[in-house]
DNA sequence: ACACTGTTATGGCGTTGTTGTGCCTATCAT
DNA sequence: ATGATAGGCACAACAACGCCATAACAGTGT
């Protein structure tokens, strides 16, 4: 059995050393020295393993979007869709918040020479797919109007605007604000009374 | 009087020369030496206008900040000051798609080492005055309902978080959705008619 | 035992931000 | 008008960086 393959030892030791020290000392001290030093390797072991320091922050784009993925399926299942809906929002930004640096590599741009590729944009995209999931049904009870996943969307960069002003310090990191801010984005999007006419906004 | 002193003229110059290769190149070419070719000059210069790369990178966000004021200033005021409202956050898109890379550098953190300073940071914020007045005015006539400034704040948050999605092609580019996204919002916020008691959320 | 393949260690290259040194010019007191 | 002084700029050097060429190493099949 063994604790793996040298390789699989050595590529996920990397990752993980490069993991917290972006945690611990930021991304502009993220340096492939560092990290092989910390792993006890060299650089070019990072470039076996991914290619080169491009490569590498990839793969930690990547798994800071599989472990935000995670965290929103073991989000638990309500009875209504909504409450799941706000569950959804709630855990997003408690992800977002309880890693920062890794929120910040995701969805900034905050080490040079990476751009995240096609690939790993469309999985970031597909980690919405639970909320996608939960606007579908609630469409579909009646809970809310409209397509689910232009919603959804909109859920998704609401949500990721306050996240991000926040660790930005540009507005005040509120729990209370933000649960508030969630419902009213839900909302928006109920299907409107019977009886009620158009309101305003219309075109 | 006079072409300015020459202080004026050479820190000027730096700062355009780097706006525009920050544009054309991207923040991974933004290097003092390039800077300094273009500007005809030595990176010594950067330093006795600047301090370094980061006092030049400061520079360039309060400038890009000062245009998206000057932008939100020239936002006509309508009759309506929900119009103007709505007016505010399509131009707030409008000067951030048409400047992508400025305004990563100013909500992101594109280039190493540069961290906005406190006063920075509140010249930022203050350039949502606008949105503020314009939700305020609002409030007063009995269009929105709540505190402005939290109000303000949440549209803010939203605005950006769907220009961040959409520079990085995390989700469409779409003017009229964008446009809509703006109406739910305002909506969101509006008074609950009268005889409509708690409908949710109330916590 | 030998060759082959894939991974890691070593050392060096070019570029970056930064800093020290010296020059050059403008300003001011005499 | 002249010499002193201060400040901004050019040039060169330094440390740190990503990257790459080369060599040493381990594992495998013959």
């Amino acid at each position: 059995m063994s604790d793996a393959t040298p390789d699989e030892t050595m590529r996920a030791r990397v990752l993980r050393v490069a993991d917290s020290l972006l945690d611990e000392a930021g991304p502009d001290q993220l340096s492939l020295r560092k990290i092989a030093e910390l792993a006890d390797t060299s650089t070019q072991a990072v470039y076996t393993q991914f290619g080169g320091k491009p490569g590498l922050v990839d793969a930690m784009y990547r798994s800071g979007y599989q472990r935000l993925a995670d965290e929103l399926d073991g989000v638990p299942d309500f009875a209504d869709p909504i409450e799941r809906i706000r569950a959804l929002g709630l855990a997003y930004r408690r992800v977002a918040l309880a890693n920062p640096e890794h929120y910040k590599l995701m969805t900034g741009r905050p080490i040079a020479d990476f751009d995240a590729p096609r690939d790993s944009l469309r999985f970031a995209a597909s980690t919405m797919q639970p909320l996608v999931d939960a606007v579908r049904e609630a469409c579909d009870v009646g809970a809310l109007d409209g397509d689910p996943r232009t919603i959804a969307m909109r859920f998704w960069a609401a949500g990721h605007g306050r996240v991000s002003l926040e660790l930005q310090g540009l507005v005040e990191v509120d729990d209370d604000e933000a649960s508030e801010y969630i419902d009213r984005l839900i909302n928006a999007h109920r299907p409107r009374r019977t009886g009620d006419e158009h309101t305003a906004a219309d075109g």
